[in-house]
DNA sequence: CGCCTTTAGTAAGTATGCTTACAATTGACC
DNA sequence: GGTCAATTGTAAGCATACTTACTAAAGGCG
């Protein structure tokens, strides 16, 4: 298990912790702790991208894995293989489309409307967690601040 | 090649961009896709993670890599891929500790100091792309609040 | 109808990133 | 000195994430 500590003394380093990049991956990577700590302790094998695009599916039924990537901002490869796994589990499903038979509409199955049901309040109540060292008004601030700088919308 | 974009028309979805997960990975995304491309034109062959060993190797030198993990908030695992890559490139060399036989002391070789000489500008100047899309006011403040998240110190 | 450009999905390759498990050591304690 | 717990690095496995290259299919155009 990984542990990430959020004591200032384990940085001393003042050259790297300096760096945005550095600072983002490390958001990044609590986020990522947080989400998976979370969803195992509600008993649901999900990742945040799969949460990602089961909601970008749900909003845009029959979406094509195309669009679905532009969507959520990945590219198609990756997304290829997201969608794979999800439909091994059982929430998606891959229909060819008719009007153009390169796309292949994905759709939420049964289960996985269920298991976006379930894993959306979930979500919600974590998202204050990520920025646990945060305060309200100082949580709020950062992500006005993160939506400005990417997706361009203060 | 990825192109991220960052209008707001593009993600008319507000249920996944309220997602402080969502905005964090995004801004990892983009930070990682600056900083490929600055090496890239600048010609060099590095990725993001493997400056950040590169920066705390030079740090510390004849660190070993539990302690460079812990360093840069990685795992082992993943770090002795890393430092595998960095040997293979000739920027570092791994030795035994005569102390320890298990740790294996991580050092730059001349190439290495070279490279990392050349490429920290690059680094340093790059910075405020990544938060292309905020004012310098709001870069500064970005990144307080971030440090602030990520590690605790404000 | 043929030609050409574009697009959707995949395959292959590389690099993170994490988990669990394991061998080799080390150190602490008796 | 011997036993046991902890630690270092690695291996194996899974899941992102990207690139380039390829196939199949669609669409524009003469």
């Amino acid at each position: 298990m990984l542990t990430i500590s959020r004591k200032w003394e384990d940085s001393v380093d003042n050259t790297i912790d300096r760096m945005a990049g550095h600072l983002i991956r490390r958001l990044h990577q609590i986020s990522n702790a947080v989400f998976q700590e979370r969803m195992k302790q509600a008993g649901f094998d999900l990742t945040s991208v799969q949460f990602a695009a089961l909601a970008a599916i749900a909003q845009t039924p029959r979406i094509d894995q195309a669009s679905l990537a532009a969507q959520i901002a990945y590219d198609r490869a990756t997304i290829g293989g997201v969608v794979d796994r999800l439909e091994a589990k059982g929430l998606v499903t891959r229909t060819a489309r008719k009007t153009d038979r390169r796309a292949r509409e994905v759709s939420l199955t049964g289960q996985g409307e269920a298991v976006l049901q379930e894993v959306t309040p979930i979500i919600e109540a974590l998202q204050g967690d990520i920025l646990g060292g945060l305060s309200e008004e100082e949580r709020k601030h950062f992500l006005q601040l993160a939506r400005k700088a990417a997706i361009g919308a203060g």
